[in-house]
DNA sequence: CTGAAAGCGCTTACAG
DNA sequence: CTGAAAGCGCTTACAG
């Protein structure tokens, strides 16, 4: 049991200052080698750590970062915080991690005890309810407490933030024109997700891609049930060659479908999913899918906050970038690629 | 912009000591009725919250658990810290989440940081690397610094703490004898995950549930295309009546061959597999599973970690808790329960 | 009932 | 080149 020793201690058994101590530790120019040496000698041999708390206190910041998301089981979410731990962990911050359950109350919580100067800046996809709500005080809160804040992912709300999302609108518009281009006529869009931002930037991209409103084929709910048999109707009575599924559910509810109708995959329809890669790859058949490069979202948002903190970026003049999805093929849209 | 006000100027504005704001804050029974109340309205007035960091100095804390996670893409592990954060969040704990990626490596940076008093204790599943190496000084280290430290999940290795795990061989020495109370007597098992501890102990249970050891009918690999192959020779030459799969991979890869080779499940064969709900409801069909209460792991990691904290526990002794599994019959069994 | 003082463990401008 | 002092923002035993 080592219990940690202090710059107290350690300026004692070398009998010199505190002040010493710490400026040798910091390769000060004012301490002569000899010293220097000695201490840092002894800070080795006691395995000196400076304390982080007092560090900071000193310092006037935290270290760390302040996560909020969503849903944890969401894959995509998952992978997100792990570019965030990544790039953080570059910047020797800490990550602490805020999960809100797609819950406004919670959220609200969150940020009131982010309020208090826990984190130095915080990064935050904001819930489902939230958004559909349009409640956003409290995330003003956070910004007249001088805490920056980085919206990422479900970035279409009017808050004066930086902000960093992925390219949904041109993803689908991307997929659909690749369809076309190979000649399928008759897309169709599924989802279940079409209440929120997201989903409608999706929709949106796909329908600016369709010639005429007359040909859209969509099919939409947030019940499962409900989607399912919509979903049957669509895919039997209409002569789909190809469709588009804005999200997990509206995906693999496709696949069951066409599984229990006897649809081939891809021969009598070309299937594209939103979907992360662990699940794309293993379902039978497997699903192409548009990757949203989640880690690389993550890191980039701790970019953005870290760049905001050292002042890099001007005051008020919020940045928004956006990262490229890749339309990635296997087996269920059947084109070699 | 309210940037946030200290007790000093508080202090000042109501021409009292930093003591007694501090002290009618806290509801000291010092204070008389009426300082109190000045102070509390003042301090309601300007929002003032204590510095965190200054408190926790203070207080020799850190008020953060930090928690270790081998990969967070593995929706197990997401849930788990999910359970975490909201155990954490009842007690007034901040949870700082580092990913190891399954790296001693990283792992070792890790508990290396950790050990400079970053946070109150750690909650870690060790990687697949330290468990096949056998490495665990950096864990020592952390107990060297008095760092408490709960191991979660992946449960044996010689370390003197407090465990918390799944009951996984319990899980499959039930299931195995499930299928055999319905009269199969063909059980076959996959793993992908026969060199990691969990894997194990699932494959112990299936073979205690087994009568001899010639019957045993197990295809195991790390390699995905190996495996399939393997999976696809059991399949098809022997005729397996049920089969369980310790793993998302085998589980996903036993579908897909049974999907190619035409053997109708649950009709031809049970199927049975260790994945998350998400994905196993969704699949066509959809896959019975093992439950292993994430969430309840999660919750309960952080529990032991705050007894330990508060000295409820023993000093040298150690608490190891098992939390039961459940068997969630969905399509691939196809029994009615 | 109130306040001065010490201290949590550091850093850094300043004096010598 | 070294050290005393102030201070980050708080809490709390102690004196008055």
């Amino acid at each position: 049991m080592k219990s940690k020793i202090t710059l107290k201690e350690l300026a004692k058994l070398l009998n010199v200052s505190v002040s010493t101590v710490s400026k040798a530790l910091h390769d000060s120019s004012e301490i002569s080698p000899k010293t220097a040496e000695r201490v840092k000698e002894l800070a080795k041999l006691h395995n000196y750590r400076p304390n982080p708390v007092a560090v900071n206190l000193k310092k006037s910041k935290t270290g760390t970062i302040g996560v909020v998301i969503p849903n944890i089981s969401n894959s995509f979410f998952a992978r997100v915080l792990s570019g965030m731990e990544a790039e953080a962990q570059k910047h020797d911050q800490q990550v602490i991690t805020y999960i809100s359950n797609e819950s406004l109350d919670r959220e609200k919580q969150i940020c009131d005890m982010l309020t208090s100067g826990l984190v130095d800046g915080v990064l935050i996809a904001v819930s489902e309810e939230t958004q559909k709500k349009r409640e956003y005080d409290h995330l003003f809160a956070l910004l007249d407490y001088d805490i920056p804040v980085v919206i990422y992912d479900r970035i279409n709300i009017g808050l004066p933030a930086d902000k960093i999302g992925v390219d949904d609108e041109k993803s689908f518009y991307d997929a659909t024109k690749f369809f076309r281009g190979k000649g399928l006529e008759k897309i169709g869009l599924a989802s279940a997700i079409h209440h929120v931002g997201i989903g409608q930037l999706r929709i949106k991209g796909y329908k600016k891609a369709m010639p005429g409103e007359d040909d859209l084929m969509m099919v939409t709910s947030t019940k499962s049930a409900d989607l399912k048999e919509k979903l049957r109707d669509l895919l039997t009575s209409n002569k789909v060659e190809a469709l588009l599924c804005t999200d997990f559910e509206s995906s693999i509810l496709a696949t069951r479908v066409a599984y229990e109708e006897k649809i081939k995959i891809p021969k009598d329809l070309k299937l594209l999913g939103y979907i992360s890669r662990e699940v794309a790859a293993y379902l039978t058949p497997s699903i192409s899918y548009i990757e949203q490069h989640p880690q690389e979202l993550g890191a980039a948002s701790v970019e953005i906050l870290n760049n905001r903190l050292e002042g890099k970026l001007k005051p008020g003049i919020f940045e928004e970038r956006i990262i490229a999805t890749t339309l990635v093929h296997l087996e269920s849209t059947g084109f070699d690629i």
